[in-house]
DNA sequence: GCTAACTTGGAACGACCATTCCAAGATGGC
DNA sequence: GCCATCTTGGAATGGTCGTTCCAAGTTAGC
């Protein structure tokens, strides 16, 4: 009986998580919406809630539909430290080059701001945490079973390090780090993981 | 001949730096500065500048006073892996509680804000992270003259692995992180660094 | 005590902020 | 074609933003 929506809800959502990932929370405002959608603010409003909502459901969509695949793809990976090495090299490359280059990663930058002492988005960011986590144990347990890692090595206290210095690439590589500086560390830490050095190719 | 100022700009600067510290660049205001300080905005306006100029001024002042004099304990510490042990425990306590607890690191939220595209921004992060690479390098350094590291460590690789970690620390303890877990995940990775578990202390 | 030089208080600026409101428009079922 | 129902356009809200401006106040040298 209704009008139906002029407008796909999900194709805003997109363009909403780019933008916010692209320049920031407090940096974009809602014209700014209005403008790059072309939907109305009327729109935005009785559709989503307002800024603050919108910025959760983009937040929530990145962490679901950006980062959920590669974590899962990772768990799922039976190659061990290979897979985590794929890991970090594709997400160098994402970081630095390509049409994200020097974006970062929006729940990364999410911890650094205002934004993160919301409740909605610290649950978003500890979910984030804990399955990247999940999916690095999960690559070091593989690892593990197939002889490649380090008898001293700990699976789950290894993948807080991993998440951690996936962290540190997402923030620097903003700053303009090399990729190739970039990918040195990160095979530093892979060796001091691995009983062969070749193990990470 | 002319008047002086009626207030001490280092003093004022040291509001501010607290200021963007706690509530981030783009949450903080000018009239925010106006009221914390005392000072009027036209005396604030015709000493510093503008806002992006306090800004630069407080975040090079945190560089120097508080990360400064830290990386250079570091960098002149003899003792090596203790050293940077004591550094990452004093940086953990520092960041999960205390009058700073989940402030993070100026410099390290600059990095994920749309504050780091300005030039003078830049430069200080480019600063910092060298400052603090060469202070852990020069650690690692000792920690091989006196036999502590293992054989297969590069210590300007390493000291790269443990910057990131830093900023990894600082980002996640915004978030909450346990500062147990932090330690935990800080002591795995000098544990791949130390010859002896011992050397860590 | 006068004056030149600088600071200070406070109002005012225009631009932008997120949000609200309502009349006008569009739609599907009857 | 009509009506109930939802959406849309666009103006308007009150607030805050960073910045500017100028008159009044304060000071040090003469």
């Amino acid at each position: 009986m209704p009008d139906v929506k002029h407008f796909d809800p999900e194709a805003v959502l997109d363009s909403v998580e780019e933008l916010f990932w692209r320049r920031g929370v407090a940096s974009t405002g809602v014209q700014d919406i209005v403008s790059a959608t072309g939907v109305n603010r009327s729109s935005l409003y009785s559709t989503f809630g307002g800024k603050r909502e919108l910025y959760v459901a983009a937040l929530r969509r990145y962490a679901d539909r950006r980062s959920g695949p590669v974590f899962r793809r990772l768990a799922e990976d039976d190659r061990g430290l290979p897979a985590i090495a794929d890991f970090f090299r594709a997400l160098i490359r994402a970081r630095c080059s390509g049409a994200h280059a020097r974006w970062g990663c929006l729940v990364t930058n999410a911890h650094a701001g205002p934004e993160q002492d919301d409740p909605d988005v610290r649950s978003v960011l500890q979910d984030h945490h804990d399955r990247l986590r999940a999916a690095m144990c999960a690559a070091l347990e593989r690892a593990r079973a197939t002889g490649g890692l380090r008898p001293d090595i700990v699976p789950a206290t290894s993948a807080d390090v991993l998440a951690l210095l996936a962290y540190g690439v997402n923030l620097r590589s903003r700053a303009g780090a090399s990729p190739e500086a970039l990918a040195e560390t990160v095979t530093a830490v892979l060796a001091s993981l691995a009983t062969r050095p070749e193990e990470i190719r």
